[in-house]
DNA sequence: GATAGTGTTTTAAAATTAATGAAAGCCGTT
DNA sequence: AACGGCTTTCATTAATTTTAAAACACTATC
């Protein structure tokens, strides 16, 4: 689970980082929006804690880069106070919003949330242990390769939602990945084979979706 | 989208409420933390907006009710300050919390985040889902082909408005098709089949219209 | 109430898309 | 370098969807 702080602030940077490794993240700070940017390319990010008021690129152009390009969520942190503030960096797909000065272990506890960490999903008799990184069918352990674990995990977080082969493709292989997009096919005929048939649905000319009753 | 708040000032109900509807919302109301739950029970709520301070039940037991028994998202509103109320409240299960006085836009904003902010689309008893690219007809899974579906998606993105065969052909298929505009009838006639042959209307040598009563 | 014009239904062929099976390529390990 | 598991690609097959044409039905108008 790897979380990126980025503030000017060195202090800022100390004391959060102790306190986000003290929960045992896997910490990468930046001192300014470029260096930010820098570590979203070049490293899988669960969460991106941004100052605002940064050098060289603001938080909020930071965010706005993130979000068009990743899943990766996003909490801004900041010395604004206006209301307008706020609502600029919520509509710009930030995903939290939280005012300087405030309380680390607020912080954390929302950080938290966002990532709905060492959760569990459940669908039908299918069981994912995310922080396991494991999946189980009525307990027992399916041996799933990397990418097909990855695909699962992409098609639990989105139940219901008809995902497109495109779609897929970024989400698991990246978005730079170029390969044949039938590809995905192929994995998700195994996934079927190890989780069941009837969980993946085909929708022909639109995509595949994890089908869920009760919800 | 039906939306709980509960707080024991008619004034902040009434403004809420107000907001909340003007997006679009289904509100119900309660005015202390029995209410709150009686409603809980009986309605299917996306979202419960509990103030914590409230006569019977205050909104943290509500809120801890809700939350042992279903996917409701809660949001907490309050007067209190402390950052240990924070605490507690999202420790509990709370998904946001918002102190007062607060800016109704954001808290508008934040609401809608924790409901997915899933587009959807109504029209008499079909619901269109943007974000799982599926519709639904009284909560059940419509199977359209892609086809069928972006007609779909068309016509209720112009409720009431009669569309002609060529601006059908441009939308659907693009503005390069250069098949037989009577192929359109085929696809009208099987979305027909499927989500009723009541909804879209036929105006002779003008085109079709998907009607709707109350608007 | 006949007729021309327009929408609907039926049908079947054509086109598109997914599933399958198999082979080749890749990568880390021995 | 050889092995084995995993991933990717590709050709073939199977299935569904789309299209278009023809037959049918309705409506308005004279």
């Amino acid at each position: 689970m790897t979380i990126l702080i980025a503030d000017d602030e060195p202090q800022m940077l100390k004391v959060l980082s102790a306190y986000f490794k003290n929960e045992g993240f896997d910490v990468r700070t930046a001192k300014d929006g470029q260096e930010a940017l820098d570590i979203v390319e070049s490293t899988k990010i669960e969460l991106a804690i941004l100052d605002w008021m940064m050098p060289k690129i603001d938080g909020i152009d930071v965010c706005n880069y993130i979000k068009e390009n990743s899943q990766t969520k996003v909490l801004i942190l900041t010395a604004r106070s206006q209301n307008q503030d706020e609502l600029v960096a919520l509509n710009t797909g930030a995903d939290d919003y939280i005012r300087k000065p405030f309380d680390p272990q607020i912080l954390i506890v929302r950080a938290k949330k966002l990532m709905n960490s060492s959760k569990e999903i459940k669908v039908s008799d299918i069981r994912i242990m995310e922080n396991e990184k494991k999946a189980y069918k009525n307990d027992e352990l399916v041996q799933l390769t990397k990418t097909e674990y990855d695909l699962l995990l992409v098609f639990s977080r989105n139940k219901g939602v008809i995902l497109s082969r495109e779609t897929l493709i970024d989400r698991v292989w990246g978005m730079d990945y170029d390969g044949d997009p039938r590809t995905v096919d192929t994995h998700i005929r195994r996934l079927r084979a190890k989780i069941g048939t009837e969980l993946i649905k085909t929708y022909r000319g639109v995509g595949y979706c994890l089908e869920v009753k009760g919800d």
